[in-house]
DNA sequence: TATTGTTATACTCTATAACTATA
DNA sequence: TATAGTTATAGAGTATAACAATA
């Protein structure tokens, strides 16, 4: 039990850890942590529907939605008109966009050293690995407690 | 450049799968995640002043302030004179905290049980050591940048 | 019928700064 | 002088539900 709960309380410090050394370098870009992972996913994959980038920050679609509105007034992203689906929005960076992601990520650059000279290279990588596997194991089962969807499914608890 | 990128968002991603599925398992309990955190940290040390309670959680002193007047509307926490600093107050869990607490932390046992479940045993406690880690190296040194602070301290980055 | 996105709404968490009272 | 806590204030993110338009 001992490692049981503190798992989950480790995890969390260090995420929260993470979060508020990265809005602490990003503060003067006027950034938020999580609008650097948005602004960060479009440059990954750009023209994304809007439900597609909240299903890979991963986030709510109302929540990315509001995000969307922040960043659109403020010129760093723009949304457009799907070419084939007409219910659709298509949202990338403007030229703004990805210079100031560009200048976000080298101010968040020392956050990353820092977090990666804690740890030896393969140890790196095995953090990386260990936290895919839990994120994935969490994310596969979201039954609401009480429903039995059928057969298959990975049973995990009531 | 791999694996820097992709620690930061892995981390992200495993403490957000947490994070939501602790909303939905406390929901019903009308408890947030953040507030499970708090009854948990008080469930292990009570009696902790406000400050005490904000650096263990960790969280602001003036958000935990913020969500102790909630839950002591409830009747699950309470406040108390400290018994030698006048200025400070103790907080501490009341029966009804106490009570609610044991429910959450029952309630909370899937979502362990899923992280566990997807690790080795050893791999859990390596994963555990290895976040320790990483947030101690993140909270080592929060030297606003342009202000460098003498010779000793861990330099990371200007 | 199901899906994309919008709108309205509400609440928690977050944090800064100015303040009081005490150490 | 520094610390514990309060207050005022502001904003971000979160999410649900009802809705329109389209697939």
């Amino acid at each position: 039990m001992a490692t049981e709960s503190k798992l989950p309380m480790a995890l969390r410090a260090a995420y929260l850890a993470l979060h508020r050394r990265s809005e602490a370098r990003f503060a003067r870009y006027d950034v938020t942590a999580d609008q650097f992972v948005l602004l960060a996913t479009l440059a990954r994959g750009d023209a994304l529907t809007q439900r597609e980038l909240a299903r890979r920050m991963p986030s709510d679609p109302s929540t990315v939605r509001a995000m969307l509105v922040l960043l659109e007034r403020r010129g760093l992203v723009q949304r457009d008109a799907h070419p084939t689906d007409s219910r659709a929005r298509t949202v990338s960076l403007t030229a703004a966009g990805r210079r100031k992601f560009r200048q976000l990520w080298t101010a968040g650059e020392p956050v990353r050293a820092q977090m990666l000279g804690a740890l030896e290279p393969s140890e790196a990588e095995l953090l990386a690995r260990l936290l895919t596997q839990v994120a994935d194991a969490l994310n596969a089962q979201s039954v609401p407690a009480g429903r039995s969807n059928s057969h298959h499914s990975q049973k995990v608890e009531p």
